[in-house]
DNA sequence: CTGAAAGCGCTTACAG
DNA sequence: CTGAAAGCGCTTACAG
């Protein structure tokens, strides 16, 4: 039989009230009668179940999810998982808010922060914006105890419990593998397609391809970033500028506004078409990548990342430990041949 | 307040225990009183709180996973797994039970069912023997109301609740199709190394491989199939003959044993060498993926796969709803650049 | 500082 | 065919 606090109260000799102020390390135990039960504990191997406990508080875990309200594909995915989470809440004992801020805004994120604090959460994801005073407020949430997971883009700084969302240097680097592999050996010019120098995951994909780039295909040469802003229009307006300018053996897009992408693509002939890296499988994406105008499609998962999130925020939360493996965020790779 | 056993009982006004009973479709209840509880289910939209009910009932779920006694890395991962997921099954209200079979013999697979269905299961895992007589003894299982998951090598039948898996035609169309670009007009021949033409998965990976080759890639010529049986001794000498009499531009190992793979590859010249995707992540293939003679690694998840069985056994067990995103398997693709 | 009793939402004998 | 009561493992007022 496995120990239960009735166990525990017996072999310690106390009520089973005591057992759960010294389980739950409330106070108003005496020092000797805390090492009791904590003996108990120890002698029985008592490990308590989480699901009775919330059985018996009828604990729900309030969690908000603070979003950008950026209108692009990938980020309305990722809220409309939140959402489906959220429609699962009543099952999972969770309940999850949706908090809005204007994107890569981060005084508005600080503000959105400090109000969620108010409404006291049993924990908090955001899509960050990488910035000191953001971090600050996440720090000031953290020592209040409340869990605080970051999602799809992260803080520098170590003052979060967990990061869901994947390695972007990684996601950089193999782009410029892959790109570099697909023209093996030819030489001449590669674009690279931004959305905003200032978000950290953009940064980051830039860094990694860059590196490998440079030493592993140096017959390619980088073009200047192009800054699209995750915009369409100003996506398009600014490759056909630089396909006139340039011929361009590859391109890397490594933020939104795909649709321009595909647009500026479609005005090259066939034979002066580059090889093309784009991120996120949405249905522009995954379009252009079954009609050959991309090549690759690196993504991320936002479903994992939104039921990892909740995993992990519910695994502070009660303090319990995190299956490291189940929460990595893997970097999909997406060919016309492996489409889901 | 959400409805509760008790919300049904007043307002269908019977007791817990007939709830119950029309709730877990057991005998015994009058058709009238059973449609007014369904009726008071339907009104105050009732859900039932299974932890709460697994509480009561101390429920654990007595999983088996029948594993074939194969000694390769992949499948060494995959036992791995299940005994972590085992070491964790106290917090999950699940008890784990691995048997084990001889690899590739669909009759001791049949007879490893027939023993396991003794011991009242509540849910069986298996890594398939495509053979009628296996789809026929997990049909028999399933009708004795045993939820049956195939994991990594499925049954071509329908005959089972759930395949966890990857798609291995999808697998072999993504390896043509990276290994056509890496070679990228190039005209010469590829090898191609099996285990065993016999498993369904290997028979899928190439199935899909050739399709995409000669659709898209008519320049190389595929010479005939390798069968290594997984065995890194017989698919070194096979390799080390084919690397005599023909120069190999590319070379797609769909099944194990690549350890005699990596011994083959390093006998020949640096310039010599082909292009290499592979299958499974291991000490082996990460390593060959590193110093460069592997270009690519196809990789499926074990430790998701098992997490991923075990969520739906409960499921369905408990006649609950399933996330499909959630159970699907991905293809992992793995460059040097995005080794986890 | 400590304990007895009731309760979370469900199920299970047992009695009728 | 139906119900009253006890119990699963834990927590929570309340009383002392």
């Amino acid at each position: 039989m496995k120990p239960t606090v009735h166990s525990i109260a017996a072999h310690a000799g106390v009520s089973l009230a005591t057992v759960d102020r010294v389980l739950n390390a409330r106070p108003g135990v005496r020092a000797a009668t805390r090492a009791r039960v904590e003996a108990a504990v120890e002698a029985l191997g008592f490990v308590r179940d989480v699901a009775a406990a919330n059985l018996a508080k009828s604990r729900i875990y309030p969690f908000t999810f603070i979003l950008p309200a950026n209108d692009n594909s990938f980020m309305r995915e990722l809220r409309r998982q939140v959402l489906d989470a959220a429609s699962r809440a009543g099952v999972e004992r969770t309940r999850i808010d949706i908090v809005d801020v204007p994107a890569f805004d981060g005084a508005a994120l600080v503000a959105a922060l400090q109000q969620v604090a108010e409404t006291g959460p049993a924990g908090v994801a955001l899509v960050a914006v990488d910035a000191p005073e953001v971090a600050e407020a996440v720090a000031q949430l953290r020592q209040s105890g409340v869990p605080v997971v970051t999602l799809v883009s992260d803080l520098s700084s170590t003052e979060r419990d967990h990061f869901a969302g994947i390695d972007n240097i990684a996601a950089g680097r193999t782009a410029a593998s892959l790109l570099g592999r697909f023209l093996s050996g030819r030489s001449g010019s590669v674009a690279i397609l931004a959305g905003s120098m200032l978000v950290r995951d953009h940064r980051e994909r830039f860094e990694g391809f860059c590196a490998v780039m440079a030493t592993e295909f140096p017959s390619l040469t980088l073009l200047p970033v192009l800054e699209g802003l995750d915009d369409p229009l100003r996506v398009e307006v600014l490759l056909r500028e630089q396909f006139a300018s340039h011929d361009i053996l590859g391109l890397y897009s490594l933020g939104a506004g795909n649709r321009g992408l595909v647009r500026a693509l479609e005005t090259l002939e066939v034979s002066k078409r580059p090889s093309v890296i784009a991120h996120e499988l949405t249905q522009t994406t995954r379009a252009a990548l079954e009609v050959g105008l991309v090549d690759a499609v690196l993504n991320q998962d936002a479903g994992h990342e939104v039921r990892s999130t909740i995993r992990v925020l519910k695994a502070k939360a009660d303090g319990a430990a995190v299956v490291a493996a189940q929460e990595r965020i893997r970097l999909d790779i997406f060919l016309k041949d492996n489409l889901p």
